[in-house]
DNA sequence: GCATTAAGCACAATCGTTTATGCTTTGGAC
DNA sequence: GTCCAAAGCATAAACGATTGTGCTTAATGC
């Protein structure tokens, strides 16, 4: 920049305010200054900029992990928006572990950055390690997985209204003996399709049994063992199965299989997420999409919404996507003639 | 820290030296410093030491995509050792698009990171965006995907020997007319792939058939039009397929059954990337695993290896990672006695 | 007792920006 | 002609750390 001031013949003052398009220059000043900074090849050192203006145009992320489909999907819908927004992404994993989850967010306060999007570890029970962030008054978003208690600005998706269509799915194929496969009734989504799934029960007015949700991590061997449970059940296998998550679905087919059971014939599947192996799997599984890049792209949006009135009093901004429900062989009727 | 120094009745230069263990700092002083700062809760600003040092403790990696197994798990190995040794990961993704992967190669450099790890998107043929990160003496270090041409620092899988290794397998179980899905040559590790096939259909004195080698992007989609072609080849259907990648041997086997064939008994599979999907198709898909983790730490050491040595004449330095088989079901020798 | 040396520390410049403040100039209103 | 406002720009102080240089003090050698 000095360089520039050098040869312009004019203060570093000028230069500065001439590149950031400030009222107190001049038009054509600024024009010579665009000019022979494009000339120069002129690189501004964001460092000096965030250190001097206390904010950086980094945006942090983390996120329990980066397999499967959700999450890459999910940055990719940040990166996309933050970059439009002239942001870069930081991403952390915490692995499900509140330890790493605290860690990755003294990383990132470390990192200046510019606001903080977040979606909770498994085991995150308490929230301190966010108070920091608020109080250095950085933006702060959760998106799908947010604390159970506390007013916070959220993007999440309407898990509920997912395991109502599911269920309500299942119910209208004809299927009367549902059962649930649940996940940590302590992460919102889990108690959230859960409460979905006891909904649609209740339209059609069948009473919930407690001997038909089983609760577990949702790993493919968690469902797997689920289904094990269920088929060992005195009063009856289920006639359909509906999991909180698609690897324990996938974990419930197995089994199924295994114990030479035909599906959709004898249980009809639906899983959570539209992870993109259930297309692949024989048969297909019918699953609930989660509209993962609208919910980064939405989370980046509150951000910038948060960013751009630091000051203003807290008002809790909760946005809520609605799923959508994908149909596939694993919960449709049986063909009415002899299916092998 | 000017708190610390006024606090502690010491000069800044003394609160600095002693917090980063400097030899002309007192050990009592040291100590004094070290337990106020512990009590105030110091937190340095990087920024600033970023600044004043021309050096951050961010590392910018570059990758095609995030989804799949492959690189989610290579970020997890980078980000494991880059974390032990004090960086933070930026991830950028370049959407197998050189204009892309040019604008993150700017963004990172703006945010001042202290090195680049880059993985090439397809359809990267020049290399200048590169020379820049060079002649700013930042350490670049290129894994998996590398530029064919010029001396780099790199760390990859020993492509060559996966596709020996597959493909040795093949024939070690009696089959003899083997295709091959091969990915853009332009690449690398699909051209070494290649090669691998060819070297062991030679150790077995079979002549190489450009009638048996189909190229393409590697979709699914990809996999499932090549295995069409192949079965529609006059000369007769090959008896096993080794693709360089694993949705394509997907794709394969789907055309296989829709068209009434027997994996493995008329036509046996072997994929590149041991992805986890492998584990669920029907039959199972053997594979060659690339050592992902593995690959991201061996970039992480290397990348530390030059920081290390930033004066250092030029040499260059590659990491060669060796390949394993998985066999699974789809590969295996059918049973001697009537399978159905 | 004096010179020499090393240890322990402070001063002040520096990294590349931003920005509060204030100065000069110009044009217009009266 | 005087006064005022606004426009356009410069001066210099930050931001929070690092670091070359030099000062003091005490220990050692002679």
């Amino acid at each position: 920049m000095a360089d520039l001031a050098r040869e312009l013949g004019v203060s570093m003052t000028t230069v500065s305010r001439a590149l950031s398009d400030h009222h107190s220059i001049g038009p054509a000043t600024k024009q010579r200054v665009l000019k022979l900074a494009k000339k120069l090849n002129y690189q501004p050192n964001h460092l000096a900029s965030a250190l001097r203006r206390g904010q950086s145009r980094l945006l942090g992320v983390v996120v329990p992990y980066i397999e499967g489909k959700f999450f890459p999907a999910v940055i990719q819908g940040i990166e996309h928006a933050a970059s439009k927004a002239g942001f870069s992404v930081i991403v952390c994993q915490s692995h499900e572990e509140v330890q790493l989850e605290r860690r990755n967010v003294e990383t990132l306060l470390h990192a200046q950055v510019a606001g903080i999007l977040v979606s909770l570890a498994r085991n995150t029970q308490e929230y301190q390690h966010f108070d920091k962030v608020r109080s250095r008054g950085i933006p702060l978003v959760f998106f799908d997985r947010i604390p159970g208690a506390g007013q916070v600005d959220a993007v999440v998706l309407n898990d509920q209204a997912g395991g109502f269509q599911a269920t309500s799915h299942l119910l209208a194929q004809g299927r009367r003996r549902i059962a649930h496969l649940a996940g940590p009734p302590r992460l919102n989504i889990y108690s959230q399709r859960r409460q979905g799934y006891l909904d649609a029960l209740a339209t059609y007015g069948i009473p919930p049994d407690d001997d038909l949700i089983i609760y577990s991590d949702m790993t493919v061997d968690d469902g797997a063992q689920a289904m094990r449970q269920l088929l060992a059940r005195p009063a009856g296998r289920p006639d359909a199965v509906f999991a909180a998550g698609d690897s324990a679905i996938l974990g419930a087919l197995q089994e199924l299989k295994a114990q030479g059971l035909r599906v959709p014939d004898d249980v009809a599947l639906v899983g959570f997420s539209n992870e993109s192996f259930t297309a692949i799997t024989e048969p297909q599984l019918t699953s609930v999409d989660q509209r993962c890049e609208e919910m980064g792209q939405a989370a980046v949006r509150l951000f910038l919404e948060l960013a751009a009135a630091p000051e203003a009093p807290f008002v809790q901004r909760q946005v809520v996507l609605e799923p959508k429900l994908f149909i596939r062989g694993s919960s449709l009727l049986p063909a009415p003639v002899g299916v092998g």
